[in-house]
RNA sequence: GCCGGGAUGGCGGAAUUGGUAGACGCAGCGGAUUCAAAAUCCGCCGCUGGUAACAGUGUGGGGGUUCGAGUCCCCCUCCCGGCACCA
């Protein structure tokens, strides 16, 4: 066996024997228990980034553990392939979509085998191809026959200039990306999905998820937001408006009804374009709040504006009359795009109220009985829960009785009662874009939206397109859109909006189960392999796409396409990979960024950093914050540069090791280094020992000390990585205790028979419980140590409970909670004895100065705590 | 703004159920080897005081519970993720 560890030779060859054997096929008709890992795909962006190799290598560790406890594992790959980048870059370098996704793909794709990923390849799926959408417009028709699919108008974010639809991230305060225009808002009709349907199932489903993230889930239950509430019909006020008619508001604070000084609606409500009419200076406002993004973030962050209609509304309940204000603060897509204002006990209307001096009516005490009427500045005490006051028949009811008595009041007029409530909102998934999967509708004149006929399917999207980033090119191609209405043959027009990309990416999982079946969207191997045992991705992703592709589960399943109930049975979320920044600054604000390989940081004689220069000039630079790895900070590392420099099991070590698979990972060249180090070193001491011949690992026989103390710590070290894998799934901790396995062993110095035996066995064990980390490196020296066995097939290690045993314990003593020494003791000493030894130690007797004991506390194996 | 999370030596992190704070690695310092350097090997390494033994102090800040708190509770600061058309 060669001394010196060569990670390219040692992984291109293996890389090829997996490839040609396809050793990491995966068939439905095997005895062993099924494991499924997925790994959320990527968008073919171009090039691996580092998110991508820290992503997949914690799938490709977990699947390969499961592979060596005896499972069947599925652990599949694909492309997220529709979606905005792709027209970006059409835009931008005069190529089509279609061409650009597909040599991103064939490169990453190359990438992505030289990371040594154990993935079944034959499954390999791209969204963007006709035998993937197929599947996704067919369910799109059947849901539409159901009702699921509707249209209705929503408000999206409008470039007046380059006459487009823009994302949210594309608009940057206030402005188009490319044109500088202002948005504006823009109602267009758009189809929706109907996931409030299942909010219930969805909330509730998250309760049958033990194996998720708890801030996961919490994240999910707060988005679906289920409430408990009241409907509130304030009647229209005669003499202001002009007829009947009540305006509806949702609450969850109807014990507050009595101090309700105002409402609020919507800059598109009704009552607002009703007042707007006669009232150039409302429109105006009007108009004003319509030139805002519509995403929810600036909404909430924008300064609070608002105007009077002149209109009123009466109190359900006390009938007197409130004013209507236009507020921007109020969104007309949830609820019913009004609410009423409690300035005294809610944040926003109290800011509202004092900002434009309409009247804080105090309603609720604390329950302590402490009067405090509600004064500038806010205080967060105000909108809790407590006694109702100025408030009538209601005076003195706590919140249940005053809730209770409201809403059957109001019940009893007719003007609302309880009402449950969700913050969800219906998806809507049009988009008024190219490169996504076409929705396979027919708009006929006289036969209104008719779904394209299942034997009709796909509808596919033309591929070879000029895109200039001025309106939907679909929607300039005759030949696309013109078409006959598929049920009375007349000429129709094809829909040229496409879905939203989260459609692709709320299925995929299942397709990989099915991934060649022509004639259904999935067969019984998606029930063979669903649920998914373990899914892997960022944490960016805990609401949106989970949640959609909870639904599209609930969906597929209620279509009878699947039987479970949820998709992903197991759910790690990943950190961020970030990396440091450096810059110069270049005057007006701009920057200019240095990749930290340019870069040499300076160290005090202890290693602090003093300051950083520019290798080249050997000028200063600045070091900034510890940031996201970006395009935009010049702080990225290249993947590719990596592996070719220390090979594939240096990257994946390091990825693992830096910190837990949920934390950020901070990039650190030398811990790249340090990594590269311990594989060396591991592969050195490997090589010794087979080269001085390799013998049966460690049965049985009589052990020193030392050879004792090794085994106490293999075992140990077994049982703690095996749980560190499974339960923890923390690789950081696993890989530092074969780290400390190595430097016992380095340690020894034993060549007798004996320690060889148990160096074997060591050996053995270490490389096993490493292969799903470095599995190049562990499948070379697995055939070294075990040159009987042609094939890596190893089985995982049980810890052997005799070895982990021990006779003698330590405890710590401390003396009013203060370390002031330890014990050795015979394991079996009883409480008694431990005492009176504790306190004979000298440093006791020191410190606890003649005094008597108060207390004497024994943790046993642990610690002995004396009270005085 | 709202929802969720995080903060431990010079750095990444460990401490799994309230019981030895700093495992493992990096950086740094000292030594061995070398003509020399790289690589490698050995040792030291939270902070303050002390030659040392040792003592004090220390897990973002403030308070609390407990024999004992990085871990539990309350308040605060800063950083990160999401907010429905980035994926």
């Amino acid at each position: 066996m060669d001394i010196h560890y060569n990670p390219q030779t040692i992984e291109t060859a293996i890389q090829q024997e997996w490839d040609a054997t396809s050793a990491f096929k995966a068939g439905e008709t095997d005895a062993r228990p099924k494991y499924y890992c997925l790994s959320m795909f990527p968008y073919p962006s171009g090039k691996l980034h580092m998110g991508h190799v820290r992503n997949y290598t914690i799938g490709d560790v977990l699947s390969r553990f499961h592979r060596l406890r005896g499972y069947n594992v599925l652990q599949p790959m694909g492309w997220d392939a529709f979606g905005l980048p792709a027209e970006n870059a059409a835009i931008k370098h005069s190529v089509a979509p279609a061409n650009w996704t597909y040599a991103n793909i064939a490169h990453m794709r190359s990438q992505l085998k030289r990371l040594g990923l154990a993935i079944d390849w034959s499954r390999e799926i791209a969204t963007c191809a006709p035998e993937y959408y197929r599947w996704e417009q067919w369910l799109f028709t059947e849901l539409f026959k159901k009702g699921i699919i509707y249209k209705k108008t929503a408000s999206v974010n409008w470039d007046p200039v380059d006459c487009t639809v823009l994302a949210n991230e594309q608009v940057i305060d206030g402005r188009g990306w490319r044109s500088g225009a202002l948005v504006e808002k823009r109602d267009i009709p758009m189809y929706f999905m109907r996931i409030t349907a299942y909010a219930d199932e969805l909330l509730g489903g998250l309760d049958q998820l033990p194996h998720w993230p708890e801030q996961v889930k919490t994240m999910q239950r707060n988005w679906i937001g289920k409430s408990f509430g009241c409907e509130v019909h304030f009647p229209y006020d005669r003499d202001s408006i002009e007829h009947d008619g009540v305006l509806k508001v949702y609450t969850t604070r109807p014990d507050t009804l009595m101090g309700a000084t105002y409402v609020a609606v919507a800059a598109e409500h009704p009552l607002a374009l009703l007042a707007a009419e006669n009232n150039s200076a409302l429109a105006d406002f009007i108009s004003e709040c319509r030139r805002s993004s519509v995403a929810e973030a600036d909404v909430a962050t924008q300064a609070k504006k608002g105007m009077n209609t002149g209109l009123f509304v009466r109190h359900p309940l006390s009938d007197a009359r409130l004013p209507v204000w236009v507020a921007n603060y109020v969104l007309m897509g949830y609820g019913e795009g009004a609410v009423m204002a409690v300035p005294a006990h809610d944040a926003r209307d109290f800011e509202f109220a004092v900002q434009y001096g309409l009247p804080i009516k105090t309603v609720i005490i604390p329950t302590d009985g402490a009067y405090t009427e509600a004064v500038a500045p806010w205080q967060d005490s105000y909108a809790e829960h407590g006694i109702c006051i100025n408030s009538g028949k209601y005076d003195g009811l706590g919140f249940d009785a005053a809730f209770n008595a409201v809403a059957g009041d109001l019940a009893e007029l007719d003007l609302g009662g309880k009402r449950t409530q969700f913050r969800l909102r219906d998806w809507g998934i049009s988009r008024q874009r190219y490169w996504g999967c076409p929705i396979p509708i027919i708009h006929c004149d006289d036969c209104g939206d008719v779904p394209v006929p299942a034997e009709r399917l796909p509808v596919v999207l033309p591929e070879d397109v000029v895109v200039t980033g001025a309106g939907s090119p679909l929607a300039a191609m005759p030949e696309f859109y013109r078409c006959d209405c598929p049920v009375c043959g007349r000429p129709a027009r094809r829909e040229t909006d496409t879905m939203d990309t989260f459609v692709e990416s709320s299925w995929y999982y299942a397709r990989y189960a099915s991934f060649d079946s022509s004639d259904a969207m999935l067969d019984a191997r998606a029930d063979h392999w669903l649920p998914v045992d373990q899914y892997i991705g960022g944490i960016e992703h805990a609401i949106l796409h989970l949640l959609y592709a909870r639904f599209f589960h609930k969906l597929m399943r209620d279509q009878g396409l699947l039987k479970s109930d949820e998709p992903f049975a197991r759910l790690l979320t990943q950190g961020m990979v970030v990396a440091p920044t450096f810059y110069r600054d270049l005057g007006d604000g701009k920057k200019d960024w240095f990749n930290p390989a340019e870069v040499d940081v300076r160290t005090d004689e202890r290693g602090r950093p003093l300051d950083a220069v520019l290798k080249t000039d050997g000028l200063p630079v600045t070091i900034g914050g510890t940031e996201k790895m970006a395009k935009s900070k010049n702080n990225g590392v290249d993947p590719e540069q990596l592996i070719a420099r220390y090979g594939a099991d240096t990257a994946r070590l390091f990825m693992l090791f830096a910190a837990p698979p949920d934390q950020s990972l901070e990039w650190s060249d030398a811990g790249v280094e340090g990594a590269h180090r311990f594989l060396r070193r591991l592969w050195k001491f490997c090589a010794e020992h087979v080269n001085n011949g390799v013998v049966p690992a460690y049965r049985n026989s009589e052990l020193n000390a030392d050879l004792k103390a090794l085994r106490f710590q293999l075992h140990h070290a077994i049982a703690k990585i095996t749980d560190d894998y499974s339960r923890r799934q923390t690789f950081n901790t696993a890989i530092a205790s074969t780290m400390e396995l190595l430097n016992s062993l380095t340690r020894l110095n034993d060549t007798g028979a004996i320690a060889r035996a148990v160096i074997q066995e060591t050996l053995e064990h270490v490389t096993v419980m490493l292969a799903p980390i470095v599995p190049h490196i562990c499948t070379a020296m697995w055939r070294e140590l075990r040159p009987d066995s042609a094939a890596f097939a190893p089985t995982w290690p049980v810890a052997d409970a005799d070895a982990m045993s021990q006779d003698e314990i330590t405890l710590m003593i401390q003396v009013n909670g203060k370390l002031r020494g330890e014990l050795n003791i015979a394991k079996t000493t009883g409480a008694a004895a431990i005492q009176q030894m504790a306190l004979n130690q000298p440093a006791v007797q020191k410190f606890i100065a003649g005094q008597t004991p108060k207390k004497i506390i024994i943790v046993p194996g642990r610690l002995v705590n004396i009270v005085v």
